[in-house]
RNA sequence: GGGCUCUUAGCUCAGUCGGUUAGAGCGCGCCUCUGAUAAGGGCGAGGUCCGUGGUUCGAAUCCACGAGGGCCCA
């Protein structure tokens, strides 16, 4: 240690110093301060104003309820992306976007009101619950704008659009118009999956991971054969209130049904089932083929209920009866089933459909009607026991699906739908979707997949709050006018204009239009719409598309969009569906999909389960950075395990950063270093220097292409790598430099040098860590350079600057890094403390040109081994009869392998056995790289030259420490002469007076008074190396007269010498 | 039943153009270094690269089949 009296330099310092800790979350705080007093965000809008475009659509949040962490994950990539692109100029739209209308809102507000049913809604008023929605919406909006500007998100947030708006509602229209211009709208009757308690039917996508295991209860049911006195058909099922539906019983014509005697009666079902049925004691009288079953008819479970006479129940053929559970003769209820209502409809079945929306049975089923259907197993269970058709019941646990917003049961049920017809779509969908970048690639197959299987696209839901649909089917002439936008509809309006505050339910409702076909009066149908057109419009909608607006083609199509995976077929589908509608065209040229976030453990996070992570509680608790560090890392692939654990691994590798930066700061204030002073040019600065530089030219170009190519987290693992590098190599190897008392050019280089690797390296990291790297930024470049940009996000993206890229050095400095690891493991195989110098290291192994070239990183080298001297074994004059290593000839399989092909085997195996003559080959290639080695096998000879072998040195210890890594073999000579033993022992009072020194409270730069005493060994040691102790301590006077009594003191053993050590501050 | 995808150390994951000794981080044990360091370095334990077959001089890598997980469709 060398220091002069720092404290002028330091209080003139444009650096200010580091807290002793490095604490995110206030940090951020002060950063969010910082941005908005300086309006940092309007000065980068504003630089960028008349930059190239670059379009991102914000998939809309639902403004429903605080957002989660998972949130957070892709709203760090659209933040990370965006902000790299601001880097770069691009003019950018910065709208965020919030979902506000839909089952999802509705669902939540009916919780909140306490609702348990659609009667509920309907008391309370069609208005209040539009206004109660709309407040929900303001709220979260708000909410969740909080929490994305704590993220560090930067989005125009005065300006973020709502799908609740007329506008975008019109939009729709305007599609839904297209849509029927083109003949694709229709209302059909299908059997959809149906909650009872949203009374509304559920879309393909919405079925989606709703299964979930249940118990109910199943009958076995007994059916009068018409014609066959005792005889009855056995049916299975596990839904009886869908029994009340029943038109017909499937069988399989090609299974092998039993008729079997129980009782004096006679049961017919599947030979295959019998025992499962009705035990191993039934007794088999006769058989009868499925086939030979077609046309019998039989006696309904309810037939004499008015709802369900007359109709004629017949044994009908299916090919998907199966015989692994129930009886071969499936209960057929095409009303009330989805692939009974397929069947039904091929072979022309009646269609009964006993439940209202609500899932209550309606008129005409006597003791049902009114009832829920839900909730009448037990007593349709106890009605057919009475009336003599029930064989048994039992519980029966199966997959069952579910309402993916309420949780409760779903049933089947037919209705009339709207539908937008998907055929003639489907192919310029296909061909649109192949013109995107897709990343990873695999989303577009995803998507193509979908798209190839997707049906008509069910839009109509029977709820409230939700975009309505502008269908006005007139009942005299049986036009169907479909409204496109508000004009139109004032065009059109006969009454109810004059109260229409906007475009929702009840007020719309309230809108009669002339029908476009016979100008009777009509009337809107109910419905609203699925949610997903909402979504789906924004791509128009927030352009003013219906108005023509310049605004739309300079944006659209947006050049990248980025969401979850789920949403390949739900947004990103209903925007493709609407744009090749509109404009025969995809809305974005790049989708970046990435997968869910899980707990630290992998598991899904659920409230219930306790394990989910607060958004806000996160943020204070890890820190805005570090979490977009972990989402940032994340290889998109796969599914992210989030958690405390992982942001503590993040915190760490933080911290190394952290260390690099605090050390720069520490030091150059106590030199008083001037980052503004004229620039040392880089080739004259040490290797070192030029080595980090060129390093950093690299990360710029790794960072950037995964910027280009939306990779974020490629970038983010080669920075780790750097800033690795930056600290256990640059920093380590380097900071002699900063300590020496002379202000020479080397230690301007160093520090030079160090400034520049900070300030391009928090630059890069701008957009994953906005904060911190702003508090960085803010201290070493604006501190001292007023004139800098006022943000490091107001900065350039660096650009490389390949005339500092030395891949030469580069490659030396790897193997040096080896050599240096080969050598540690070889002192610490031996049992050799670093502390105590050695004589010297041997390296072998590499080609002549790299010992060449490592032999400029000798000092780093020896320093870092802690030896004299570094030699190679040339130069030290070893032959081939070293005693140390020996070397090995292999066979370099990459060239031989192709020419020799399977003889290439024969050879190594040849080689293999001769290790003796291994040395002798090396050496004569070592005297001649032309020299040809001849290899005679049984059949023929085999010529190879030096490029058909790698050559590797193999440990072979005696006086020496060897290790090898890679190709590399180090030697360290163990021998201890007296001299070493001094010097070692010099390091251990060095040592161990440091640490005194630091025990003892004192400053690094604080200076002291001196006494050391010991044995002989010590006087001899002090003799020949006191300066040097004095000198690393900063000590003024070393055993100058007797040492005070409140002198520090310490006592060890060093290399078995007891030492006294005494100091203090003088 | 069909499609997409994954499977590498106890855990989380790298592994480029196929090249013969498969790596990192975390965790664990031992050692070590340290006046930037809640760090760093070394060693150790820990591998059927999911399995089988094929292509090839050579397979974690390419192909086929199979198993298991995830997702999607029916």
């Amino acid at each position: 240690m060398h220091r002069d009296d720092p404290s002028d330099a330091a209080a003139a310092s444009p650096f200010q110093p580091l807290p002793a800790e490095l604490d995110f979350p206030s940090m951020e705080r002060r950063i969010l301060d910082f941005w908005a007093e300086h309006q940092t965000f309007e000065r980068l809008r504003a630089k960028n104003a008349a930059g190239p475009r670059w379009s991102f659509i914000d998939g809309p949040i639902t403004a429903n309820n605080p957002m989660g962490v998972h949130h957070a994950w892709g709203r760090t990539y659209k933040d990370v992306y965006q902000r790299y692109r601001a880097m770069r100029g691009y003019h950018q739209r910065y709208q965020n976007g919030f979902d506000c209308q839909g089952l999802w809102l509705e669902v939540e507000v009916e919780k909140e009101l306490g609702f348990e049913s659609k009667r509920d809604i309907e008391d309370f008023g069609l208005e209040a619950f539009a206004d109660a929605c709309r407040e929900r919406v303001d709220t979260y909006a708000a909410v969740q704008t909080a929490q994305s500007v704590r993220l560090g998100q930067w989005m125009d947030w005065d300006d973020s659009y709502y799908t609740h708006a007329d506008g975008n509602i019109e939009h729709i229209w305007q599609f839904l118009r297209r849509c029927h211009q083109r003949g694709w709208i229709e209302a059909a009757q299908r059997a959809m999956p149906w909650c009872a308690r949203c009374g509304t039917a559920l879309s393909q996508h919405e079925l989606i991971d709703t299964y979930e295991e249940i118990t109910h209860d199943a009958l076995y049911v007994r059916l009068p054969i018409h014609g066959r006195p005792n005889a009855w058909l056995l049916i299975w099922t596990t839904t009886p209130w869908t029994l009340a539906a029943n038109v017909a019983a499937a069988v399989d014509p090609d299974l092998t049904y039993a008729e079997v005697e129980v009782d004096g009666q006679r049961y017919v079902l599947a030979e295959a089932t019998v025992s499962e049925a009705l035990g191993n004691d039934a007794r088999i009288v006769g058989r009868v083929q499925g086939a030979d079953m077609l046309g019998w008819t039989y006696e309904g479970p309810f037939d004499h209920l008015p709802g369900a006479a007359g109709v004629e129940h017949r044994v009908i053929p299916w090919d998907d009866v199966g015989a692994d559970e129930g009886t071969g003769i499936v209960h057929i209820a095409p009303g009330a089933g989805e692939e009974d209502f397929r069947l039904g409809q091929e072979l022309g079945l009646p269609v009964l459909v006993p439940i209202d929306e609500n899932g209550v049975y309606v008129d005409g089923y006597d003791w049902l009607s009114g009832r829920d259907a839900r909730e009448v197993a037990a007593d349709v269970i106890a009605d057919l026991e009475r009336r003599g058709l029930l064989l048994r019941a039992h519980r029966y646990e199966h997959r069952y699906p579910h309402c993916w917003r309420c949780q409760e049961e779903l049933v089947f049920r037919v209705d009339d739908e709207w539908f937008i017809r998907a055929d003639e779509i489907r192919q310029p969908m296909l061909d649109a979707a192949a013109a995107v970048r897709w990343t990873p690639d695999y989303a577009g197959a995803r998507m193509a997949d979908w798209l190839r299987n997707m049906g008509d696209w069910n839009i109509s839901r029977r709820r409230y709050w939700g975009l309505p649909l502008p269908f006005y089917p007139c009942q005299a002439c049986g036009h169907l006018t479909v409204i496109g936008s508000k004009r139109h509809l004032e065009e059109r309006a006969v009454s109810g204009l004059e109260q229409l505050r906007e475009l929702h339910r009840p007020w719309i409702d309230q809108v009669v239009i002339r029908c476009e076909g016979c100008e009777a009066p009509v009337r809107r149908v109910e419905a609203v719409g699925d949610a997903w057109l909402d979504a789906g419009i924004v791509p128009f909608s927030t352009l003013g598309y219906l108005e023509g607006s310049q605004e739309f083609h300079r944006w659209y199509p947006a050049d990248f969009i980025t969401e979850m995976r789920e949403q390949i077929r739900l947004w990103f589908y209903s925007m493709l569906f609407m744009s090749v509608t509109l404009e025969n065209r995809a809305p974005y040229r790049s989708v970046f999909v990435y997968e869910k976030l899980n707990d630290e453990t992998g598991r899904a996070m659920h409230k219930s389960w306790g394990n989910a992570i607060d958004f806000g509680e996160a943020a204070e608790r890890m820190g805005a950075d570090v979490m977009r560090w972990l989402y940032a890392g994340q290889n998109p692939l796969y599914n992210i395990n989030f958690g405390y654990g992982p942001a503590t691994d993040v915190k760490r590798r933080m911290l190394t950063l952290w260390n690099v930066y605090s050390f720069f700061v520490t030091y150059a204030r106590l030199d008083g270093f001037d980052p503004t002073a004229p620039r040392i040019p880089v080739e004259q600065r040490a290797d070192l220097d030029r080595w980090a530089l060129s390093r950093l030219q690299g990360l710029i170009d790794t960072m950037t292409e995964a910027m280009e190519e939306s990779l974020v987290h490629r970038g983010v693992r080669a920075a780790h790598r750097f800033i690795e590098d930056l600290s256990n190599w640059y920093v380590r190897r380097g900071r002699r430099r900063y300590w020496k008392s002379s202000a020479d050019a080397d230690k301007q280089a160093a520090y030079q040098t160090l400034h520049e690797l900070l300030t391009t390296l928090v630059r890069l990291l701008a957009p994953v860590m906005p904060f911190w790297t702003e508090d960085i930024y803010q201290n070493l470049v604006r501190g001292a350079d007023p004139n800098a940009p006022a943000s490091v996000h107001l900065t350039d993206w660096p650009t490389a600057d390949n005339s500092l890229r030395d891949e030469e050095l580069e490659a030396s400095m790897d193997i040096a890094r080896v050599v240096v690891a080969a050598g540690h493991q070889a002192r610490n195989e031996a049992g050799l403390k670093l502390r105590q110098p050695l004589r010297s290291a041997y390296v072998s192994g590499i080609e002549p040109e790299e010992i060449e070239r490592l032999c400029s990183f000798k000092a780093h080298i020896c320093d870092e081994l802690n030896v004299k001297d570094m030699l190679n074994v040339k130069e030290a004059g070893f032959t081939s009869d070293i005693d140390f290593f020996e070397t090995r000839a292999k066979l370099n399989f990459r060239r031989v392998g192709p020419r020799l092909g399977r003889l290439s085997r024969l050879v190594a195996a040849e080689l293999a056995k001769n290790t003796e003559q291994h040395e002798r080959i090396w050496s004569q290639f070592m005297n001649d790289r032309e020299y040809k080695y001849v290899l005679h096998l049984d059949w023929e000879k085999v010529e190879l030259e030096f490029d058909d072998f790698v050559f590797e040195a193999v440990p072979r210890s005696r006086e020496y420490a060897v290790a090898s890594r890679d190709r590399v073999t180090v030697a360290v000579r163990t021998e201890i002469d007296d001299a070493l033993r001094r010097e070692g022992l010099a390091r251990e009072i060095i040592h161990a007076t440091q640490n005194l020194r630091r025990s003892a409270g004192l400053d690094v730069s604080d200076r002291i008074r001196l006494w050391i005493d010991g044995g002989s060994a010590l006087t001899s040691t002090l003799a020949d190396h006191g300066a040097e102790i004095i000198d690393e301590v900063l000590a003024v006077s070393l055993n100058d007269g007797s040492p005070p009594s409140q002198a520090a003191e310490t006592a060890p053993t060093l290399d078995g010498e007891p030492v006294r050590i005494r100091l203090v501050r003088a």
